[in-house]
DNA sequence: CCAAGACTGGACTGTCCAGTCCAGGAATTA
DNA sequence: TAATTCCTGGACTGGACAGTCCAGTCTTGG
C-alpha cells in the first residue's frame, strides 16, 4: 500500500479514502483491468474468413491476453489469494474467462450452422481450444520458468493448436 | 514452522536443527513428495492393450495426481514463491513434469512404433495431451473455484481428451 | 476572503512470522 | 556417576506490512 501510494504521487491516507482497505482496491483493479483488455470483438475484422483464419485470431488475441506479464502477476496474485479466499477469484472468472467462453462457444456455434465444425458440445470444443492455448507456455509462466513469450513461440503454438482443434471438431 | 513443529510433535528448534530454514525445509518437501507421488510405471499393467485403453490409463492417473489437494496446494505454494524467485519451481519441474512428460513421450514413440498412432512430433503431441488433461478443471482448482473433483468427473473429462488426442494423433 | 473539506508526510499501532536464544530436562556414553 | 549431547518449551528479536492518527497545508466555492 505504501508503494501504491507513492507510485500514485499521493499519500497514503489518500488512496484510503478511495478505497476501504486493500481488498476493495485490489477488486476495483481487477474489474477496472478486465474492463480494460476485454477484447472488444472477437470477430470484428470484416470480409470473409475461413474458420482457420478466425480460429488463428481468437487464439492469437486469447494467447497474447494470457501471457502478458500483466495477466501472469494477476493469475498469481488470485492463486495466491485463492488459498484463503476465492471471493477475488470469482470476480475474476465472471468478467473475464465467462464471458469470453461465451463469446467463443456463440462464434463456435455460427461455424457449426454455416458447416464449417462438426455438430456437438460447442463448450467442451470450447474448453478444450482454451486449454490447448494455454498449454504447458502458461503453466510454466505461472511457475516462473518463463517469462516474456516471443510472437514466434506463439504464432508457432498457435498453428499446433489450431490444427490440432481442427482434427477433433472440423469437418 | 511453528505448525510444522507442532504437527512433528517437537520443538522449533529441532526442526531447525533438521532443516537450516524454510526454504531448505519445503524443498525437502518437494523432492520427497514427488519421490512418493511419481508413478512407478505408466505402463505396467501386464496383457495387450488398445491405445486407447492405455491413454485412458495414463490419463486417470495424471488427472488424480495433478488434481489432487495435495499437488493443489503445492502448486499454490510454487507459483506464490515464483512471484520472487522460481527457484523452487525449477526444483520441482525437474523431479516432476519433466521426467513425467518423457515417459509419455516414449510411451507414445512405442505406440507410434506400433502403428497405433500417427507419426509427427511426439513432444508436442505429449503436450497436448497434458493441457487437456488439466484443461479448465486445474485452472479452476488453482483459483479455488472448485475443490475436490469426483471420479465421475474424471472420468468424463478423460474421455473427451482422449477422444480428442487420437482425432489429432490417432491413425 | 474565509471556512470547509481534501491532501500531505510521516510517525505510530498491531499483527504476523522466520529465525534465535536460553534454561532446564532426558537420554546416552565413558 | 559424571559428562556430553540432544531435545523441549517458550520467550524474544527483527522485519514486513495493513491500517490509523494527527498536525499542518492546500484548494475551492460561496
Amino acid at each position: 500500500m505504501d508503494e501504491v501510494a507513492k507510485l500514485a504521487g499521493v499519500s497514503k491516507q489518500t488512496v484510503y479514502t478511495h478505497f476501504q482497505n486493500k481488498d476493495r482496491l485490489f477488486s476495483a483493479v481487477i474489474t477496472y483491468v478486465l474492463r480494460q483488455y476485454y477484447p472488444e470483438s472477437l470477430l470484428n475484422a470484416p470480409g470473409p474468413h475461413t474458420i482457420e483464419e478466425d480460429l488463428r485470431t481468437i487464439g492469437r488475441q486469447y494467447m497474447r491476453l494470457v501471457m502478458s506479464a500483466e495477466a501472469i502477476s494477476m493469475y498469481r496474485a488470485l492463486v495466491t489469494a485463492a488459498a484463503s479466499d476465492p471471493h477475488f477469484s470469482h470476480l475474476f472468472f465472471e468478467a473475464g474467462p465467462v464471458p469470453l467462453e461465451e463469446d467463443i462457444i456463440r462464434f463456435l456455434q455460427q461455424a457449426v450452422s454455416e458447416g464449417k465444425l462438426k455438430d456437438g458440445d460447442m463448450h467442451q470444443a470450447a474448453s478444450h481450444f482454451g486449454s490447448l492455448l494455454r498449454g504447458e507456455i502458461h503453466f510454466k509462466q505461472s511457475l516462473g520458468l518463463i517469462d516474456t513469450v516471443s510472437d514466434d513461440e506463439i504464432e508457432t503454438h498457435l498453428n499446433s493448436c489450431v490444427e490440432a482443434f481442427l482434427a477433433i471438431y472440423g469437418r
